[in-house]
DNA sequence: CCAGATGATCTGTCCAACAACGGATCGGCG
DNA sequence: CGCCGATCCGTTGTTGGACAGATCATCTGG
């Protein structure tokens, strides 16, 4: 309430939702991931698993991730899901499943030459949707937006599991984390 | 595609995932999400439906939305969903339904004096979350990105239905798209 | 060769979101 | 006064996604 800056008028009486609105950094960022999945849903119109299914096909391509477990801990999602994406995602044609002559447990995950191209036009769509989307920032912001954006979830990657235990001053960096 | 800017040094053997990571909008924004409902859910234990009914008492204090109907439209859930959540929070003494003598239909959702007490106190953890969360930025760049945010959130907001549709030159609107 | 560990898959269960229906109320009309 | 469409709230039923456990194939160490 109060601030109620008249040099913005919102139709006082219609926008039953003038509160600041601002304030509150997790509404925010709720409404904008849920603006970010409408948007680029519409640019990612046939791809198995949506926004899932895209950013499993841009780790393909880059390759860095050996197996399926390290996919599915890269992007977060569970293994039993992994399984079911990476077959829509053969079945799309767009990657396949490689047998990896050193360890035969592990399916490497490749993208086809199908894939790669779908990829790059899929790429540029989705950044066309994201400048929409940051439509409200001139170009100078968007970038800063991107920069500190990708730095903070960098750093909160590393420290995504040891959230509760150390709460103010315990040194204990007892979490080994053996991860794969 | 590929542009390793040689300009960028992050870290390149230490991290395992040195994939860039950064690059992908949704996925940073994906991370950064997930990591905010972990950290806050440990600064809201107790609360009915966590960031949910946070967000919601907050709503009810500021006394800003009428009744359920656009209460559930401001925060962006179904307004059956709201039902059960407004539930929980009188079964916790924060808020309680009020029948406006102008209209009966609707009930006026308001805090309870307990109510505005444990939102005072939630509020302050809630920011301390947040600024762990942010702990890769110093003070400035943390205002910004928060004021970053909120402008885009803002923005967002009143463009949220009109998206996918014309896009901005082309009137062919030939995307049929019979999804499933 | 055997035993334990690891990766991928399958099965069963649980929870949250959505749609549809019914009850209650307001406003307007004859 | 009584009727009727519209609006708000609440309940019920269904569905999709996520998670835990079990299973099979394979690697590693003795």
């Amino acid at each position: 309430m109060s601030t109620e800056s008249p040099t913005t008028p919102t139709t006082p009486t219609t926008l039953a939702d003038g509160a600041d609105f601002a304030g509150d950094f997790g509404l925010s960022l709720l409404v904008l991931i849920r603006a970010y999945r409408t948007v680029v849903a519409s640019a990612l119109d046939g791809i198995p698993q949506g926004a899932r299914g895209y950013q499993t096909l841009a780790a393909a391509v880059r390759g860095d991730q050996h197996n399926q477990l390290a996919l599915a801990a890269y992007l977060g999602i569970d293994r039993t899901v992994m399984t079911y994406l990476i077959d829509e995602l053969v079945a799309a044609g767009l990657v396949e499943r490689r047998l990896t002559p050193a360890d035969r447990r592990q399916r490497k995950i490749v993208a086809t030459a199908q894939g790669v191209r779908t990829l790059q036009d899929l790429q540029r769509r989705v950044r066309e949707a994201e400048d929409r989307l940051l439509a409200a920032l001139d170009e100078n912001e968007r970038q800063a937006f991107r920069t500190l954006l990708g730095r903070i979830a960098c750093d909160v990657r590393d420290m995504d599991l040891s959230d509760a235990p150390c709460d103010d001053t315990s040194d204990s960096c007892d979490l080994a984390e053996p991860e794969s």
